[in-house]
DNA sequence: TCTAATTCCTGTAGTGGCTACAGGAGCAAG
DNA sequence: CTTGCTCCTGTAGCCACTACAGGAATTAGA
């Protein structure tokens, strides 16, 4: 088990973040030592990571709520899963293709300084 | 020349959003009509186009406002414009990367509920 | 083992990037 | 020429953090 300030070293979550993402409810609530402090699993950690770079990518915290939920609820009804999981796939299929385009602009300015 | 309205309408970038670009200086203060209202060229839609697509894959303005400089300044000195993209250009790959294995991910969700 | 430094705690206030009014002026259609 | 829409300049509020303040718990060193 980590403290936050671990969990904050590992997941690239600043620790302030990380307690706002409990007040929130994005993470449930972790453990706590006997004085108090919060501590953080392996798996607590890498879900703070995920958020994160879902983040980094422009998902509001709402759509990574929903993330959270399909990777975790594998007892849902399949049905649904499919549903909510092929919503997005159109939207990150536009992401990538705008990244691909961007990077390639890029790339081509940068080639044309020669 | 573009109403506000419809220059947002065309770019997707909210009426009021565009207003704050241009408070803020992410953007250049159009023209004005003898009424007073902000009137955009197709050119300045295509900009507001762009620093939407940006922010939805989410890069900060203070990023966006070096892109923009990058393709607006070509006068700029060579080594600088090839600094500036490349500085990016890992960023970018990051981004692609990360988007495909959320992609595979909900993808291999949804086969796996078959 | 005591203490000094560090890390953590809760709570609140401030920031970046919008977004939603309020109150009023311009303009287009009937 | 008036009804209704769009636009104007403010200002206030929201989301997602981020930065204190003031104090308790650990940890590392003498």
């Amino acid at each position: 088990m980590f403290t936050i300030g671990k969990a904050s070293e590992h997941s690239g979550v600043n620790i302030e973040t990380i307690r706002y993402y409990e007040r929130i409810g994005i993470v449930p609530k972790p453990g706590r030592s006997a004085g108090g402090r919060r501590l953080y699993s392996s798996e607590e950690i890498a879900t703070l990571r995920f958020v994160r770079r879902c983040r980094d990518l422009g998902f509001p915290l709402s759509i990574i709520e929903t993330f959270l939920s399909l990777t975790e609820q594998r007892d849902r009804a399949c049905g649904e899963v499919k549903t909510l999981a092929e919503a997005h796939l159109d939207e990150i299929n536009a992401k990538i293709d705008t990244l691909t385009r961007l990077r390639d602009a890029l790339l081509d300015l940068s080639a044309h300084c020669d």
